[in-house]
DNA sequence: GTTCCGATGTACT
DNA sequence: GTACATCGGAACG
C-alpha cells in the first residue's frame, strides 16, 4: 500500500481498506469497520478549518491523526486527499489476528471478539496513542497491507456523532463478527 | 441479554 | 460553560 492509495476521497478509501492487514509492531488484525470523514462534513474535525488538534488532516495522505475522544480514549485515522484537504477515514475495529495475547492484556480482556471492536478498543489493544500522531503508516511500526481477500462491504450511517447523522459514511464487512456494533443492515 | 450513566481531558464557543 | 468520531460497569430482565 501506498500513498496514491490514501490520496482519494475519504469516502473512497473508507471501503477499499476494508480487509486490508493493519499491525502496529507486528499485533492488529483485519480492518473490518472504518469510517469518512472529510472538510465538508459538520461531523468532521476538519470542519472548521486547521486547528493545533486536527493539523495532521490537512498534512498529506497516508500519515497517522490519533487524538483523545470523551478524555479517556484515543482514536486513530488515516489521513485522505490531498485535494480535498481536511479528509482521513477513522479505523473503527479489527479482526484481531496477530498478538492475541498482547492485545488481551492490554485490554483485560479475554473474548477476542471484545479486543479490537471499537475505536478506542482497537488503540489500547495495538497501544496507539499521540505519540503516533502524524506518523507514517507506510513505516515502523505500522505495518498495513492491501486485501488478499475481498469480501462484500455494507455501509450506514456514522456512529456517535451528532451532525452528519444520515451521511451513510461508515462501512464494515457483511457479517462480521468483529464489528463495534451489530450490523444495522443497509447496502 | 438489555439499558443507563458517569468518567475525564481538551477543543472550542 | 458545553460538547465530544467512547467505554465499562451497574442495574435490570
Amino acid at each position: 500500500m501506498d500513498t496514491a492509495f490514501f490520496d482519494r476521497p475519504a469516502e473512497t478509501v473508507a471501503p477499499d481498506l476494508i480487509g486490508a492487514l493493519f499491525l502496529v509492531n507486528g499485533v492488529g488484525g483485519r480492518i473490518v469497520e472504518t469510517e469518512a470523514y472529510d472538510a465538508e462534513d459538520p461531523a468532521s474535525h476538519s470542519f472548521r478549518g486547521p486547528s493545533v488538534r486536527n493539523a495532521p488532516m490537512f498534512g498529506p495522505p497516508g500519515r497517522a491523526y490519533v487524538y483523545r475522544v470523551y478524555g479517556r480514549h484515543w482514536c486513530f485515522n488515516v489521513v485522505c486527499d490531498v485535494r480535498r484537504r481536511g479528509s482521513a477515514v477513522l479505523v473503527r475495529a479489527l479482526e484481531p489476528t496477530a498478538g492475541l495475547g498482547l492485545m488481551s492484556e492490554r485490554r483485560g480482556v479475554g473474548e477476542v471478539r471484545q479486543l479490537c471492536a471499537g475505536p478506542g478498543r482497537l488503540c489500547r489493544a495495538l497501544a496507539i496513542d499521540d505519540r503516533l500522531n502524524g506518523a507514517s503508516v507506510f513505516a515502523s511500526p505500522f505495518t498495513l497491507l492491501d486485501k488478499t481477500i475481498v469480501r462484500r462491504v455494507s455501509h450506514s450511517p456514522r456512529i456517535g456523532v451528532s451532525k452528519g447523522v444520515e451521511t451513510p459514511w461508515r462501512f464494515f464487512e457483511d457479517g462480521s463478527r468483529y464489528l463495534s456494533r451489530r450490523e444495522p443492515a443497509t447496502a
